[in-house]
DNA sequence: CGGCTTTTTGAGACGCGTCAATGACCGTGG
DNA sequence: CCACGGTCATTGACGCGTCTCAAAAAGCCG
């Protein structure tokens, strides 16, 4: 099984990243959308920064604060005794993190690139939330949009094959990083090779000979190694739903 | 892949189970535990039999109402439209399920066994909710505990191995069926084999052969079929944690 | 340019799925 | 009461797909 050697810079935490990788700051730092639901808390946040694969928190930490990222992309995962790994979840800009936990996080958040993110205490979320009914909703809206995610996550780990995974796994993340109306058909992956295996419940080796047989079919382009071009999205969307055959 | 023939009396909901199976009437038709967080639900609750693989609601349904589960045990699963099958869920007696969906349901909910539950209505356990914020704090720990349940399933599913998923399997369903303390040494699974597999993401060819495995090494014994007595829990454990605790 | 990490490709082993046959259990009806 | 048919469980033989191990290629950064 694949040894883990992610955990090199694991300790300080407001630590600038050494070299903060496609911090996609000029282009898309996207703020909260407009009808912002977090405004409430807009006051009691903290601004921090965390480098590449620092750890935001760690499975098992007191789980004082939440989170909500800014910019970059986060990877939330469980790391097994043997250096097995599942990631449960990425997170995106815009995306809330860290409040679906009791008294301690059930998983550990890493940055995936450089992130930016705004920290907020517990209590004050809780505290907001026990006043303000609509954000209370808001709130457990958001949780159960994480929970039908890990539902069909657990299907795909299940019962999907590794077309269907890689295939889902595309037309997902296309979905997830396009801001306006349909997937854009090209994407920017920040996370890597292995991480996506370690998402897929696969190793880097089958992720990669399935990208690369998808290109070969020219479903797919991949003009640098974490941009994706979806040149035939409906044929993705097939290998995904008919659980088939289509791709020689 | 296994051709599911779950379905042949799915229509009428009211019917009393064909043959009532291990409804285990007499001994342990466990009624809410005395502290009782669902007191305040108690008048507005329908009582409602299941017969064996009736659907209690089915993916995609409206989602007008959640359930208690009295007796007997309900799977939740997705369906492929190839046939394959994932089973997210079991539910055992005093399990609360149906609430963490949006306005349909994401998954089915069928009777493993024949089953009594009670029935009521959403908008009316919402409005209970909204007003009473300790039945909303028990809600929410519930949909929690749910949550991170399947974050374990999705580390068993993407990295597991087929002896570590048994014995999880195994450990996990001792633990939820002894009322009281530690697990207890035999349990009854009133799942088929099958289910099991469908839970597992393996075949039942698989399970059952992980399962004369551990017969033939003595660490469970199987004296009916439904019927499991674990003989060396401290192996079971070891077994699973190849990688980890990961236990709630 | 030279040393690193990450990705890609290849060859081979092995675990799990597939297909098929047998056995166990159970309710039904002769 | 036993014979029968149906369902579910078990076991075996075999093939395929994914993992493992290994090495080369491609990026990345000093």
């Amino acid at each position: 099984m694949s040894v883990n050697l992610a955990h090199s810079e694991t300790i300080s935490s407001l630590k600038v990243a050494r070299r903060p990788w496609p911090v996609i700051v000029g282009e898309a730092a996207k703020t909260a959308p407009s009808g912002d639901d977090f405004a409430a808390l807009e006051t009691v946040g903290a601004r921090m920064t965390f480098g590449r694969n620092e750890t935001i928190f760690s499975e098992g930490d007191c789980a004082k604060y939440c989170y909500r990222l800014v910019s970059g992309s986060v990877r939330l995962c469980k790391l097994l005794a043997d250096g097995r790994r599942q990631i449960s979840d990425f997170f995106l800009p815009g995306d809330f993190f860290g409040y679906a936990d009791f008294d301690t996080y059930a998983l550990s958040a890493e940055a995936v690139t450089g992130v930016v993110v705004t920290r907020y205490a517990r209590n004050q979320v809780e505290a907001v939330s026990e006043s303000d009914s609509r954000f209370r909703r808001r709130l457990g809206q958001l949780l159960h949009e994480r929970f039908n995610a890990a539902q069909l996550h657990l299907v795909m780990l299940g019962r999907y094959t590794v077309k269907e995974r890689i295939s889902s796994f595309l037309i997902q993340m296309a979905e997830r990083l396009d801001p306006g109306a349909g997937s854009a058909d090209e994407i920017e992956l920040p996370m890597s090779r292995l991480d996506i295996a370690d998402y897929l419940g696969l190793t880097i080796e089958t992720v990669c000979r399935a990208i690369s047989d998808l290109k070969r079919a020219d479903v797919i382009a991949v003009p640098s190694i974490h941009r994706i071009v979806l040149r035939k999205p409906s044929v993705l969307r097939d290998l995904v739903e008919g659980g088939e055959h289509l791709l020689a």
